[in-house]
DNA sequence: CAACATATCTTGCGTAACAAGGTATTTAGG
DNA sequence: CCTAAATACCTTGTTACGCAAGATATGTTG
């Protein structure tokens, strides 16, 4: 049985269109305040009540882009109990990045809707 | 002068963005009636003043894709003047992909529009 | 000390959009 | 007739990213 036979084709799309939208999720979450890691998994479920999820596998390589992009700071702080944490802070030139990332993908979403909006042929 | 200099870095997040919505962009537009290749990508751009473009190298691979998948059937056609051209025409499986693609699409969007509306940090 | 929880990081895979280049057919011009 | 341009389709290689899976390290708890 393949997968579509399973009708489960669909899997992988959700996947497909998080590319390109990770980067200003996680420096919209990361302009609410500093936040570690793990921290920033758990907040991205939590605002989107499970819609929007990401794994830390994931995450971490978008955290190591920003930093090397200079859109955030590092700072690793041992917390009185538990394990070290890595905090992620926006920088100014992190900020303007989201103001355009969102203004990219507003601009794509909006001529996404537009143009679904376009009729069918009736039958 | 650098890229980045000229703001030209985001030149990639649209294509990372169209990622996932392509499929959805084709049958939509065939929905709307038969067309053969450039036909489609003169739509598009149409359709989106330019907003939403794409070559016929992005385009002739969707569209194989979508008839290995049974969402659209080929047709070939010799036009009274010009060259041959091979239409496309949605399916009836091809109708119901293109309404689960639209509504996956639609509670994508919703998400993001959603979660960028959450406050940030007060500053 | 074993087992679990927390947290970070790495590797390999699959896929899709695209640029660039190629082919075939038709039409127009000299 | 020959060449050039236009139309249309197709292929190849590159690149980037999301993710599953697993590795590592530290701290906690019974």
């Amino acid at each position: 049985m393949t997968d579509s036979e399973r009708g489960e084709e669909r899997k992988g799309i959700e996947r497909e269109l998080k590319r390109g939208s990770l980067e200003l999720i996680v420096l919209h979450l990361l302009a609410q305040g500093e936040a570690y890691g793990y921290e920033i998994v758990a907040k991205l479920t939590a605002q989107t009540n499970g819609a929007l999820e990401v794994t830390d596998g994931t995450l971490y390589p978008v955290l190591y882009r920003l930093e090397r992009a200079g859109s955030v700071t590092v700072r690793w702080e041992t917390p009185e109990r538990g394990v070290p944490r890595k905090y992620y802070r926006l920088t100014d030139a992190g900020r303007k990045e989201l103001e355009q990332l969102e203004h990219e993908w507003t601009t794509f979403a909006k001529a996404m809707a537009k143009l679904l909006r376009q009729d069918r042929e009736p039958r």
